[in-house]
DNA sequence: ATGTCTTACGGAAGACGTAATAATA
DNA sequence: TATTATTACGTCTTCCGTAAGACAT
């Protein structure tokens, strides 16, 4: 059952003349007449009765086109319909936020909502301990991440935000009163780090091992997500490294969040499958990069 | 757009293993991947999620299945039906017959129609004067017709009959009441012809212009049909030669049919178009050859 | 004589399989 | 390691246009 035999019983069955048909197709007459004649031996019969002169259906091509050509129709519109939705930003985006949806994450939902009114944003929340999964497992379509992304299967947007570090403390704490913190004093307390499926290279930004002069830092537990975390660091159960803009939205009488220095910022981007990239995502990623608080300093 | 994409999208969706995809579609696995990119390409977005381990349709690749689907099916199945239609005997077979009915003609409409239940015969009079122009309007599909015939547009089944030829006289002239004429004797009587469109030999053969060792025979005027010619002949304007079956049914007190020995006989067979023949045709021919009436003495 | 459909032929495109490769569990 | 999808590459089908032929008006 070929395509192209049916396009043109079709065409020829309007047109009733083999050279205006072989222009509408883009072929030649001759072509036409094979392509025609092919049809005509697969289904065993006369379609069309056509001399030199006067080219006609017959009665079984009556009745073939008639069933033909709902069927057909709807081929080339199911396809069309297809090329457009893949083009077309629309539908439901899931985007996943760590710890908190800060400036970055909303600034760039609200700019994306702007230029595609069509496609409705829903925000979920990934725990800091575990990245990627709710990505593998299609319960969100992107999600912003720390970059590098090394997972092989997941491609990742460009750098978004750098954010500086703050190191949450129990009010009570020596440190607490201090203006800013230097990355060796991170040898004197205890650090929360993250439960088991996070990446070891999210282990050792939140909770790293040793100072950059390689004294080493205590491990004082594991959570899953900052807010686990906060509620850690209130107990006097530890302190927690955490990004500038997350720590803002934790406000409690019994943590303080004082500036670290001498760490590696946070670099924050977009992630998505690789094997799910859609035009969706492509638009959310080019809103997010274009989005106002690009590379805010440390 | 290429039916084969379609088609092993189709299969996929069902199958979700490109192997066993391959394998309804006797194709290799590798053509498969090939057919489905190529498919993921001209509609402009992934729709189909693969990894080794697991194949599963995206939202883009489900929606394009639903539109897709009932179009594909129904397409296949206008095809599948078209091939049955053009196989199958059914409708209806417009028969053209010349002068009269005769058994030949009843007799292979019966059979036809005893072998084949699902198609209506109807009978439609030919005018002897011409034999082939309805059946190029297509107002019937085969006819009955004096073998041999000489249009390069027109087929002819076997002969089915040789008939002797009578004369028909007015039932007052002298030769009306002999047992029978010899063609010879046709020399002292005006013979009544056919009117335009028929052709030469028909006409040479209703009314000879010289009997068979050259003496002339006089024409009385021309008619279109045998009916109209047997009404000439009561008026007495003339003689008329007509098959033996016909003249049967011809019953008129002013006409007597006398057998002429020396003349050709009349040989009756089925023509149509070439260009419209179908399996209803081929039937009916068919039926006609096996008729038993088969070479009746002239 | 002209316009139209069909046929013959050769070159180019692409359809397909095989086998090696990559990725998953 | 076993299973499965993908890629590379060579072969062979068939797609298609050109041009000549056949046919009808």
């Amino acid at each position: 059952m070929e395509f192209k035999e049916l396009e043109c019983f079709v065409v020829l069955s309007e047109e009733l003349h083999f050279a205006r048909t072989a222009e509408r197709l883009y072929l030649s007459p001759g072509r036409v007449s094979q392509l025609v004649r092919s049809l005509e031996t697969r289904i065993g019969g006369r379609l069309l009765e056509r001399t030199s002169r006067r080219v006609r259906l017959t009665t079984l091509g009556e009745r073939f086109l008639a069933d033909l050509r709902p069927a057909f129709d709807a081929l080339g519109q199911a396809v069309v319909d297809a090329k457009t939705a893949a083009r077309e930003v629309t539908g439901v985006l899931r985007v996943g936020f760590l710890a908190t949806p800060t400036g970055l994450v909303t600034g760039s939902v609200r700019r994306f909502e702007e230029r595609n009114p069509d496609c409705e944003v829903e925000l979920v929340e990934i725990p800091l301990s575990d990245p990627f999964s709710k990505l593998r497992a299609h319960q969100v379509d992107v999600v912003f991440t720390l970059l590098p992304v090394e997972e092989p299967d997941i491609a990742a947007g460009a750098e978004l935000n750098h954010v500086a570090m703050r190191l949450g403390l129990p009010n009570y704490h020596p440190l607490a009163r201090r203006s800013s913190i230097n990355a060796e004093e991170l040898a004197s307390v205890s650090l929360i780090g993250l439960d088991d499926p996070a990446p070891r290279r999210w282990r050792e930004h939140v909770a790293p091992s040793h100072t950059p002069s390689g004294r080493p830092i205590a491990l004082a537990g594991t959570v899953a997500t900052s807010q686990e975390g906060v509620s850690q660091v209130a107990l006097g159960r530890g302190a927690m490294l955490i990004c500038t803009p997350s720590a803002a939205s934790y406000v409690s009488p019994d943590v303080v969040f004082v500036p670290v220095t001498g760490l590696p910022p946070s670099i924050l981007g977009l992630a998505w499958l690789k094997s799910s990239e859609t035009a969706v995502i492509r638009a959310f990623n080019e809103a997010a990069e274009g989005h106002s608080p690009h590379m805010v300093a440390a």
